[in-house]
DNA sequence: CAGTGAGCGAGCTTCCGCTTGACTT
């Protein structure tokens, strides 16, 4: 028999707080939740009263007969789950399917995992809270209605297997609608002028940067704007200096962090997690998923004393930052070093980078606000009422931008904090250059993972353990993509003047060109829209903030769970009803226009494998002729000419021994086909409704001797091939690595059956 | 690996939030 047993939801935790309370506690975890509505058909009985039903999944069988085994050999049992209300549902849950007594099971909660805390708890416990638990009961039944009465409609009116939620599919929507206001962009340019000025004729080294304070949309205008800086003289008219002080960011929360390891390492939102997750199980830092930017007293002194003994007195600042997320719950402490002492640590090197950033954010949060002199002089020219200004920083006291700063989420074209050189009131400036630079204006950007992450949370939907696996699903369901686009070339003016000489030329520059950002696809935008018009209150930005108010509400005490859903689900099913009496299926169609030679008609849809072009009707004589869009096209902004050009391809570009040269654009980009071979199209080289024969010819040689080279040996059913990654054996479409330093083009088959055999075992072992 | 665009239609797909491994490459 055991004294007491803990149960709390993570099994890293157990570990932690086993080793605090001693010999008389046993500490272990439920891993989450350990039941569910029932996985087939709806789950939940509507016409009694929205009653659950509840099963274990098979997946946590073995989880609830340990947790089953362990109450029986215990005296005492806490359930010591997290103090929200998934927590409090955790705990009724493990209280009903263990057959507990719930009077006399003890609900004890901590926010931070420290041995005070926990002792503290001990002292404290209490009942599980039912109000709590039926929010959590009305949220999971509210979800589960949505999901599950929109997707089926979805399958009838758009295509089988789609999905909606109240979550996913505004996530959608603000992908969608942020492409649209990029499709409807139009961008403006303007004249930027800006002008290096030297203090002395003499002194070429010291120079002054400044802005014109006027813009001209007109090339004629900033050019007889140079023209009057040519004969001006520049003097300076105004100093002023302002201090100011700049204050480190919060503590990392899951939302933060994954927008923090996006633009400062490169991190997927997925892949942050991942990392995160291995930090924590090795006990580097504390839980990775919160919507806290509180710190435990612990690393508040821990953090202090790292501070003072590393950078003195003055840098350190004890703070503790209030949570202003919507609908954050706070179970846990912000994401932090386990211990703030320690700057760096060992593991590979994602796991040190991210550890890193968060020692650095966390101890950056206890120091001292950054002291910073703003200089902002304003130049006067003689002849015209046009003011140049020069900006510069100062930073006075470094505090904790000595350890960190936050990035932000648009590399911005404003040069670098630029210190000003000694000026005085009334100084004479000559000019070295003045430029006047075409300015083109940006739509809003596309979406990142990170910045959708921030976005959701904004608006209160989704949850720290759901943002990854969301940004996944909609990529899944193909609704999004992430991708790089190239962008498109542009034609920029410049107009330079230079030792009372300007010069006007003209460069190119790249616009638009995208990497790692979220676009929509056809049928992202297809469900989008359909939603739009016949769930319009389900995907509105403020749905989730309005039953969040309501779930508080049942919380509380104040509001009836079944009550609640009951109002939801007669307005809800019946817009369900309503959307499936359109007899339509909705495909995204649009005509484009008619042939220009036979006059048909073409139109775009999305059709069965994907969004294709039509030309022509089906009638008795004739079928119509299909092509399939290219990936970068949308039904929404493809233009008949870009329909029409779709059919050029497959293009015979002529014989090549005995055979049909053929190029096209299949799924994995351009190709050229010969003899039932694919070649594909070098990128930015090689253009399919240009290429001509002669290189088509060369594409195939090439292709020929790289196969050749291929294969080093040969024996029958064993091969050594030279791969992306050096030599490997191949045996029976298995691949394996060969040992370093080996000789790939000297194995024996012996030696190679050996390899094969060993790395088979070493895989069995591991 | 690279095509297809209608055809009988059975049976399936799907939500959000808690947690980790078990998988494969």
């Amino acid at each position: 028999m055991v004294e007491n047993l803990v149960i709390v939801e993570s099994p890293a935790k157990a570990k932690t707080i086993e080793k605090f309370l001693g010999k008389d506690f046993r500490v272990i975890s439920s891993f989450g939740h350990i039941r569910d509505l029932a996985k087939k058909n709806l789950g939940i009985q509507i016409d009694k009263g929205f009653a659950p039903v509840y099963e274990v999944p098979k997946e946590k069988v073995k989880v609830v007969n340990e947790l089953k085994k362990n109450a029986a050999e215990s005296k005492n049992i806490w359930i010591a789950s997290d103090e929200d209300r998934e927590g409090e549902a955790i705990a009724w849950h493990i209280i009903n399917v263990l057959d507990l007594d719930p009077g006399n099971t003890k609900r004890i909660v901590f926010h931070e995992i420290t041995k005070e805390a926990i002792e503290e708890a001990i002292k404290k416990p209490r009942l599980v809270d039912m109000n709590l638990v039926n929010s959590q009961q009305a949220r999971r039944i509210l979800d589960r209605l949505v999901g599950f009465e929109i997707s089926p409609v979805l399958w009838k009116k758009v295509q089988p297997s789609l999905s909606a939620g109240r979550v996913q599919s505004v996530a959608v929507r603000l992908i969608v609608e942020r492409e649209r206001e990029i499709i409807a962009f139009r961008s403006d340019s303007s004249f930027r002028v800006t002008a290096i000025f030297l203090l002395s004729q003499k002194d070429n080294d010291t120079i002054l940067k400044a802005e014109a304070s006027q813009k001209f949309t007109r090339e004629e205008d900033a050019c007889k704007f140079l023209e009057l800086c040519k004969e001006a003289e520049f003097k300076i008219a105004s100093i002023t200096v302002k201090p100011g002080t700049r204050s480190p960011a919060p503590p990392f929360t899951t939302s933060t962090l994954q927008q923090e390891a996006y633009r400062k390492l490169g991190f997927s939102v997925a892949q942050t997690m991942s990392v995160a997750q291995k930090l924590y199980e090795a006990g580097k830092i504390t839980y990775m998923r919160t919507d806290s930017t509180n710190l435990s007293k612990l690393a508040l002194a821990k953090s202090r004393d790292a501070i003072i003994s590393e950078y003195g007195e003055k840098y350190s600042k004890t703070r503790q930052f209030k949570t202003k997320t919507k609908g954050a719950q706070e179970a846990h402490e912000a994401i932090r070093p386990s211990y703030p002492d320690k700057a760096t640590i060992a593991g590979n090197q994602n796991e040190k980078k991210l550890y890193e950033l968060i020692w650095k954010r966390t101890i950056a949060s206890q120091m001292a606000d950054a002291i910073i002199e703003k200089t902002n002089i304003g130049i006067e020219i003689n002849n015209s009422p046009v003011l140049f200004s020069a900006t510069g920083e100062v930073v006075k006291f470094d505090g904790f931008l000595r350890v960190y700063s936050e990035s932000a989420d648009q590399e911005s074209n404003d040069e670098e904090r630029y210190v000003i050189p000694p000026v005085k009131k009334g100084m004479p400036l000559y000019y070295n250059t003045v430029n006047a630079t075409e300015r083109f204006t940006s739509p809003f950007p596309r979406y990142t993972e990170a910045s959708l992450v921030k976005k959701l949370e904004e608006l209160g939907i989704g949850r720290p353990s759901t943002y990854a696996p969301t940004i996944s699903t909609i990529q899944n369901r193909g609704y999004v993509v992430k991708e790089d686009r190239p962008g498109e070339k542009r034609k920029t003016r410049l107009l330079e003047l230079k030792s009372g000489k300007i010069n006007a030329s003209t460069k190119t520059e790249i616009a638009g060109k995208e990497k790692s950002k979220l676009f929509p696809k056809d049928i992202g935008m297809i469900v989008n829209d359909f939603l739009v018009e016949n769930f319009s209150e389900i995907v509105d930005y403020n749905f989730t903030a309005d039953v969040e108010m309501q779930f508080d509400e049942i919380a509380e005490g104040n509001l009836k769970w079944t009550g609640m859903l009951d109002k939801f689900y007669s307005s809800f099913h019946k817009t369900v009803e309503t959307s499936l009496e359109n007899k339509n299926k909705k495909t995204g169609a649009r005509v484009l226009g008619n042939h220009p030679e036979t006059g048909e008609p073409v139109s775009v849809k999305m059709g069965r494998f994907g969004p294709v072009v039509q030309i022509g009707n089906q009638t008795e004589e004739s079928k119509p002729k299909f092509a399939s869009l290219l990936k970068s096209q949308l039904l929404e902004t493809i233009t008949l000419d870009e329909a029409l050009n779709l059919f050029r391809l497959p293009r015979k570009i002529g014989e090549y021994e005995g055979a049909e040269m053929v190029a096209g654009i299949g799924k994995f980009g351009p190709y050229i086909r010969h003899n039932n071979k694919f070649y594909s199209l070098k990128k930015g080289v090689d253009d399919p409704y240009v290429i001509t024969l002669e290189r088509g010819i060369e594409l195939i040689v090439e292709k020929t001797n790289s196969e050749k080279q291929k294969v080093i040996q040969d024996f029958g059913d064993i091969q050594v091939l030279n791969g992306r990654y050096g030599p490997y054996i191949t045996k029976e479409k298995l691949n394996y690595r060969i040992p370093k330093g080996t000789d790939a083009s000297k194995l024996t088959k012996e030696e190679c059956l050996k390899i094969i055999d060993t790395s088979e075992k070493k895989q069995k072992n591991s």
